[in-house]
DNA sequence: CTATTCTTTTATCATAAGATAAATAATTAC
DNA sequence: GTAATTATTTATCTTATGATAAAAGAATAG
């Protein structure tokens, strides 16, 4: 759990209390490789931490698997569209390598907001920052060749290239697995 | 300024003190067609809510116009990566139609959190409701063909091709404003 | 109202990336 | 440790989109 209050510190500290209720709505779940955390359709009640492992969201377009994003340590993962408007959700979030990961009862949590003004501002933070790396996500793929995106994240995040098949890479970057691979062999 | 709480009122309604201080701490401004309301390399400080007109966030890659996102009636504008980590922002926001701008300095409104919570808790779901949306758009980016993510806008919202210049959705849709008149001509 | 500028379309050619198939290479299961 | 499965690469062919140039059309300024 520790691991998870130094992460919130980087956004908003918080007090013992406010800590301590958090810690009450949480869990740690251990699941291994190639397994779905949560499925697709199902509503997202739960914001996971990863401690340990790999995670990616995904989900089907005309039956090609895209994968929309990759988690690694330190991170938050929660399929926001549905956490945040309590549809269900298209999109799976599944264990790239062993994890161990803090799951935090979305709903139990949000009722928090009302009793410590200082965990809604935490999390208020934490979906900032995230919702900046978006958008700049966004700046990525607009007008960029696919050896560009592909280049970019060889410099911004080679961990991505290291620890996940290159077939969840394809699709993260907008591209066929067959395109990829032509990339990789420059040319 | 009542169209303004009229919008927030779908996200989280206000008590008379908090609209006072919303209000104490905003302006109307007017501005004419293609004029930019910021320009590139200010860090945003303001938050801005159309009321009439139409806008758009632009930079420039490599020396060309690129245009984000645009907006238009009773929504609200910021370029969220300046305003959430504090740092100059490589984007602009233009003005593509006479509008008519209701404009919050953030500043103040930040230190309205602490007084707040319910303005607080408003922002934090407005912003929310952006970042789902923008997570969205990514979906819409990845692994579809130019003429569909054309046809896409044209179902979701027609709205921007009937008032901006084709120039600007081209780039918008990440392709050159060639392109996309091919595509206009259907093929 | 006319000239100038800006925007959109059309045309031609070049190239990056898709589709499909098949060959290697690497993992996983037994 | 071997077979079976899964992942990656290589090859060929096709197609969508980029780049460039130029023409047509629309908007704006004087």
């Amino acid at each position: 759990m520790d691991a998870l209050f130094q992460y919130f510190k980087k956004f908003n500290p918080l007090s013992n209390e406010a800590e301590k209720a958090i810690a009450e709505i949480s869990s740690i779940v251990t699941i291994t490789k190639n397994k779905d955390l949560q499925p697709i359709g199902h509503t997202c009640k739960t914001i996971y931490f990863i401690k340990k492992g790999v995670a990616r969201i995904y989900y089907f377009k005309d039956g090609i698997d895209i994968t929309e994003r990759f988690f690694f340590e330190n991170s938050i993962i929660a399929r926001v569209e549905s956490l945040f408007t309590g549809k269900p959700s298209r999109k799976a979030i599944q264990i790239l390598e062993d994890a161990e990961i803090i799951a935090i009862n979305s709903t139990q949590l949000f009722k928090l907001y009302d009793t410590f003004p200082e965990i809604e501002r935490l999390f208020r933070k934490i979906f900032e920052a995230a919702y900046v790396e978006t958008v700049n996500r966004i700046e990525g793929m607009q007008f960029h060749s696919a050896e560009e995106r592909y280049n970019a994240l060889l410099n911004e995040a080679p961990n991505v290239l290291m620890r996940v098949p290159l077939k969840y890479v394809a699709s993260f970057l907008g591209i066929t697995q067959v395109s990829l691979s032509r990339i990789r062999g420059h040319r």
